[in-house]
DNA sequence: TTTACAAATGAAAGCGCTTTCATTTGCATT
DNA sequence: AATGCAAATGAAAGCGCTTTCATTTGTAAA
């Protein structure tokens, strides 16, 4: 491998003077560079990144925790955030938490080893406390769907109410009144407010909520076939169903038409993300996007203006409003 | 930060000892070492893994390629791979290469830069040429769902032949006779060898291989539906569609309800990959299970074992057999 | 006790860069 | 030509480790 005091040398210059025309911080004139720019380039020349990092005491990597590597939901934020991040030359450590708490900590205290820059996470089970002591470290951390009021400008996150509130709207719209809401774990922030976003777009509607016609899934598939069996148990008809996710939506219409329901006819449902697999469940989901690409290419471009001081990259919102996307599993009733 | 000079100067002993206990290389006597660990931990001594890399010629980081970082079909591989190096104290850096030969070099380009230990490539675009000259380097390169020669132990890879054999097959096997096939892109060795499966399987049922019965597409799921309309066209009536992955699959089945075929009674599709979204599809989707987390998996170890000299990390095999899954989409013809 | 040899330890030279600080160069002004 | 000052460059000291080689220590045999 070729280093710096080669090129050095086939320049005719000192070591500092290459560093600098790498770096361009420093003003070096024309010809100098010229004959550095040269020697670069005849001797094949690679910077070694890892004595880079050593010297500069940048390690020139961001950590991104994320809950899963697999799993739509993710996919497209990993690919934005490792998009935007390689392009600025920096490189990313993804670690997954699984959503839980140790599991977390433990990803947390791997990248910290790693001596990344900054560390984007999305954090679910670990608590506000430690994400704000961990923020007192020399790392930079942004936060990921999740907000704390005291490093609110790090955080990038959805209008999870809002969200709630345009799901369930959009079946109201549609001459739905009984309607049942499968949610997320409420001990997580973006289940609770989706909910509540649920009860208000009720509550402009003049329809009481109704406890009994609300279950609390986790998140997962099989959470929603339970729940439509749960709602189904109290023998109040519904006529829609709004679920906190797309994976309990799709529990739930595979768990209603194994009963012999058919759907949207008989049951409109309406999910939460728009992850990948929502447009090949068959009906096809009527969902709201959460829009978990865009957080990621905020993270990742607050991290470059703010950390790497990269003049170019300006991020411009941390609040992002997710959409109706409109497809056929929410009609009229009956 | 606390160094390993401060870590020497409490315990009484120098850097080389110090260095010696965290490495446990070379032999030092039980009273050093405790003292050695005694001054680690009460002055809560991380080592800075850059400066070892530095030190070492060795950054113990592993780049993985993949083709892209959402989907379903690389989220388990990914999920494997990191699991398995993170626990051996290594990390991976992920790139994207999206298919696309430029791409893929310029991942590949900046994954020697960040000097890996090893590359674990998902590689479609690029030549065996490439990868065999990248080989020569003095980076370990293992492949996944590839398999070249020249290099054949450290390839690890799905017998697609048998995968594509056993799709059609179980078609044959609940009595079809008119199956139609819809290929991936046959410039790839998997499409390739899928097709020539199904082949094998049609012969051994002494089923003559009709050509007008065969469309290539391109594994994306636009193609599928495409592939339905053209095998449709040349009115020649088939039973069983096998489609060479599951994405094609999906689009095949959205297409021919569309044009009001009942599934499966009037047409059977099997599918191949098994990505997590084959159980949502309606109905669900009959396909070849590809080990892909398993080949992750090996690939893994491989480098534990070959690179890191990790004794325990034994793999046991380059070659992994696909299964049928069965689920609902195929059943006997009407 | 002396000797021989292996085991344990230490001194110090890197690894390939960045960056500070001192020095030199170039250029406009007198 | 002499002066002053800013711009450009170089020398060298790290960054925090690993590893080689030399030295010291411990142990067993003579």
């Amino acid at each position: 491998m070729v280093t710096i005091y080669e090129v050095s040398k086939a320049a005719g210059v000192s070591l500092a003077t290459v560093s600098r025309v790498m770096n361009g911080n420093v003003k070096v004139s024309d010809r100098t560079r010229q004959k550095v720019l040269k020697a670069m380039a005849e001797l094949g020349y690679k910077p070694n990144s890892i004595a880079q990092s050593l010297a500069s005491n940048r390690s020139n990597s961001v950590g991104l925790l994320v809950s899963a590597l697999h799993g739509s939901f993710f996919g497209n934020m990993m690919s934005t955030v490792e998009d935007v991040l390689r392009k600025a030359g920096k490189h990313v450590v993804i670690t997954a938490g699984h959503s839980d708490e140790q599991q977390e900590k433990n990803a947390i205290e791997f990248l910290l080893d790693r001596r990344c820059d900054a560390l984007i996470l999305h954090a679910e089970a670990v608590s506000d406390e430690y994400l704000l002591e961990l923020s007192q470290c020399d790392v930079e951390v942004v936060l990921i769907n999740r907000r704390i009021e005291q490093m609110a400008e790090r955080c990038f996150y959805t209008d999870n109410e809002l969200g709630g509130y345009l799901a369930t709207k959009a079946a109201i719209d549609k001459g739905h009144r009984d309607i049942a809401y499968i949610s997320g774990p409420l001990f997580k922030q973006d289940a609770k407010e989706r909910l509540e976003g649920h009860k208000r777009a009720l509550r402009e509607a003049n329809i009481t909520f109704d406890p009994e016609l609300m279950v609390e899934g986790g998140f997962h598939e099989e959470e929603g076939a339970q729940g439509y069996l749960q709602l189904t148990a109290v023998n109040k008809p519904f006529t829609a169903l709004i679920c906190a996710n797309d994976e309990m939506a799709s529990g739930a219409m595979t768990a209603a038409r194994e009963r012999g329901v058919r759907i949207p006819e008989q049951l409109s449902v309406v999910g939460f993300d728009d992850v990948l697999f929502a447009r090949y469940l068959y009906p096809k989901l009527t969902t709201i996007d959460n829009p978990i690409q865009k957080m990621g290419n905020g993270a990742a471009l607050w991290v470059l203006e703010h950390v790497y001081k990269d003049k170019k990259s300006r991020h411009h919102t941390n609040l992002f409003a997710p959409k109706l996307i409109v497809r056929d599993s929410l009609v009229a009733p009956e």
